[in-house]
DNA sequence: TGCATAACCGACGCATGTGTCGGTTATTTC
DNA sequence: GAAATAACCGACACATGCGTCGGTTATGCA
């Protein structure tokens, strides 16, 4: 005789939200077209019914993910940056910050900056609002600093600026993923050699001649 | 009567190269899953049947965009990047090199950069071998100047910083086809701006004292 | 003009995948 | 311990889309 297991069954809070943990590993590493129902479903210790029973619809689900994930992104980064310190410092902590996000949940941060499955309106309509107000976050984090730069926060090329940030941060972060063994104090320590400090600067050597 | 139009019929070669610049609009637009071969043939102006006269099958004619495209983009910033002038002037001319790209073909910028389609394994391949052989051009592009910084050509931290160079600058040009009328030589100012400069530099203080 | 080639097409088979519906059974509550 | 609720499932209907195959017709060439 087989050893049936007496079939648990589960309260829908906790199914559901061993759902949207199974939904976010296969998303981030299928990409939306590309995963089946199914296969959230097995991950998820459930049939593919059951989905249906929680979320109306897998663009629905994606949509949910997308938004809990982002909140935790907000919530984490949020808790370990200061307002105080230098420029340089809070600079420092928000790099740091933000790594050490990659590092706890690879798959939201591939899900959140990974750009993709813009094809369907009301999820590009998502997306394209999480990273509104993540560009508006950063640029207002450092307003101070760019605008003793001699960015106006108003002006668009700051907002061209703090894109580039954001962008460039992430490249880092995913080139880490492939290359795990890097701590992350060296990450930091790269993002602020280029961010902050800038090409042009030598380390050593004399002066270097900029014009003609 | 209808007025029937004589249906031309066209050599093979122009219909394949009408093929794949169909292909490249619709695989830039929508993505590679989310994109049906019946799309590409309209847009090519001929019946699903006939890609197949041309391409295998639907994978096989992303790689081959996405190598061509490539090509292109070698070709195109290649030409006009200069291996003499001052490291800040080379930077420049890098920047202003690929953004040009940008603004002439944005479909191909956006099929090539944006990072999507990774569930597939065979397409995943002929991405990483086209990022990294990037990677791998613009580091040693910059090696000079790099070492200078004290970051070694060999050293794994500085393909780390030659990723997030590569990023950041895509990401700006990623927010450049969100806002078209600002003209080229901003976008190239401010990413010098920020990544020769430095974002802890001062704004108009005279000159920029470096050394002594 | 007639033949060979190559461009082109319509329709089919097959696979995959979404969302629905009715039914079954564990769990809770009174 | 019986009724109500809620978790769970299997199977179906329907749609989409890839790749194939045999046939048709324009075009170039002898």
């Amino acid at each position: 005789m087989e050893v049936r297991e007496p079939k648990r069954r589960v309260p829908g809070s906790v199914r559901r939200a061993r759902i949207i943990e199974a939904a976010l590993s296969v998303f981030a590493a299928r990409g939306y077209h590309a995963t089946a129902m199914e296969e959230i479903a097995t991950s998820a210790g459930v049939t593919r019914s059951v989905l249906y029973d929680h979320f109306p619809s897998k663009r629905v689900l994606l949509i949910t993910v997308l938004q809990e994930q982002n909140a935790l992104l907000v919530e984490h980064v949020g808790a370990r940056i200061t307002g105080s310190g230098s420029p340089g410092h809070r600079l420092r902590a928000t790099f740091d910050a933000y790594f050490s996000f990659a590092e706890d949940r690879p798959e939201a941060r591939c899900l959140l900056f990974d750009r993709t499955d813009e094809d369907d309106a009301e999820i590009k309509v998502v997306r394209w609002g999480i990273r509104e107000t993540r560009t508006r976050a950063v640029a207002a984090m450092l307003a101070r600093d760019l605008s003793r730069l001699g960015l106006d926060p108003g002006a668009l090329i700051t907002e061209a600026v703090v894109e580039l940030l954001i962008t460039g941060t992430d490249g880092l972060a995913q080139w880490w993923t492939r290359h795990p063994d890097v701590p992350r104090a060296d990450l930091v320590e790269a993002a602020m050699r280029v961010l902050w400090t800038g090409l042009s600067q030598l380390p050593l050597g004399p002066a270097v001649h900029v014009g003609k």
